[in-house]
DNA sequence: TTCATTTGACCTGC
DNA sequence: GCAGGTCAAATGAA
């Protein structure tokens, strides 16, 4: 299963793989003289673009605005070497990683930003809320077991509904709770990322089975991932190369994405200090190995960051016509995840994963220009 | 001892 | 008032 390549890793490859397009384009330059200033320029705006946006993104986190004003450049810059490149697929295809990239970094920026401010207005509010938390608290304090918080329903920077077979999309997941709903014969369970606390991460997710496909949940992922797991970054460093530039703070917000990794289980497996049985190893690059998986995911809701959970029609059904869990009604999230699945489906264990194959299933430009947003989606080439 | 899951109670939104 | 979402004490596993 393929390792989270968070958007901070492909700010890795990015800029490696922006100044190897550069070179193509160096080289090919050289083969036609009127390119050859172009290619140079491009390679020193590349190398200028990525040295500022290391300096942009190095803690203390950089201003937002500078921050996408500086990605919003560098995916001018990729999109100018890429017209200068048509005659190379091989460049033109590295140029369209590092757009999606480029583009998958911008949606982090944008989520962390919506959710950081939406931080500080909580912040503002709550010290004017207080009063009036504390009197309802303490009315139903008295007949209740505990003085519970005051609560506010998340308000999901994104929404994707997704159904899958495979319930492991390499992200370690805590579960807090688990709901009957009505019209379906098991429960809902809740899921959020097991980060929450220690990189405030606010990534959840809610699994359904579904009642069509026994085999199969439905799961809806709220709100991006703007954690980094430590074995996920080490892992994702091995892929980067050695050009690495530091884009982030340990701490900063890089979102995942649900790309998943061949070590993901043994990831998960250290979490809960087990082991795993090994899956084959899945290649990161190449591109090769996506339909089999593909074909047992199905993407059926893309809600726009904009859109709050509930006010969806088609997650609303999406939730309906979902099936109750495994025979106890219940989900549990990691390796117990899949370990049941494992019991559920056979020994041999599910391929399927929950993501998307960059190259089938979803157009580069839809990710540039926001018809998918969230940054949940797999980045996977 | 630590951490994840379970589960009933509580809260919010409709 | 109801349904869905969340909290946190209790419990269990490693």
């Amino acid at each position: 299963m393929p390792a989270p390549a968070s958007t901070s890793t492909d700010s890795f490859l990015v800029s490696s793989e922006l100044v190897a397009a550069a070179r193509i384009g160096g080289v090919r330059a050289r083969a036609s003289e009127p390119s050859l200033s172009c290619g140079r320029e491009l390679r020193s705006s590349v190398l200028a673009f990525w040295g500022s946006a290391a300096v942009a993104m190095a803690p203390p986190p950089p201003p937002y605005a500078r921050v996408m004003e500086d990605m919003v450049k560098g995916r001018e810059y990729a999109t100018q070497l890429k017209a200068l490149l048509r005659e190379s697929p091989e460049a033109s295809r590295l140029v369209d990683r590092i757009l999606h990239a480029i583009s998958l970094t911008i949606q982090t920026a944008k989520a962390a930003a919506a959710a950081a401010e939406e931080e500080e207005e909580e912040e503002a509010s709550e010290v004017q809320s207080e009063v009036t938390c504390t009197g309802k608290r303490k009315a139903a304090g008295g007949a209740g077991k505990r003085a519970a918080a005051c609560r506010r329903r998340a308000q999901p920077s994104s929404v994707v509904t997704k159904s899958v077979r495979d319930l492991e999309d390499g992200h370690a997941w805590r579960k807090y709770g688990q709901k009957e709903i009505q019209n379906c014969k098991h429960p809902k369970a809740y899921f959020r990322c097991t980060h929450k606390h220690d990189q405030q991460c606010a990534a959840q997710r809610q699994v359904q089975r579904r009642d069509d496909d026994p085999d199969a949940y439905t799961v809806t992922y709220i709100g991006a991932h703007t954690c980094r797991d430590p074995a996920t970054a080490a892992d994702d460093e091995l892929h980067a190369g050695s050009r690495l530039i530091s884009f982030a703070a340990a701490n900063a917000t890089t979102a995942s994405t649900t790309t998943t990794t061949g070590n993901a289980s043994n990831r998960q497996a250290g979490h809960k200090g087990a082991v795993l049985p090994a899956e084959p190893p899945r290649q990161l690059e190449g591109g090769g190995g996506g339909g089999e998986r593909e074909q047992e995911l199905e993407l059926e809701e893309v809600l726009s960051s904009l859109t709050p959970a509930g006010s969806s029609a088609a997650t609303a059904e999406a939730v309906r016509t979902a099936t109750p869990g495994p025979d106890q009604g219940d989900v549990t999230s990691g390796l117990q995840l899949q370990q049941q699945q494992q019991h559920w489906f056979g020994g041999g264990g599910l391929s399927g994963v929950a993501h998307l194959g960059y190259d089938d299933t979803f157009d580069l430009e839809d990710i540039v220009f926001g018809s998918i947003t969230g940054g949940m989606y797999a980045a996977e080439y």
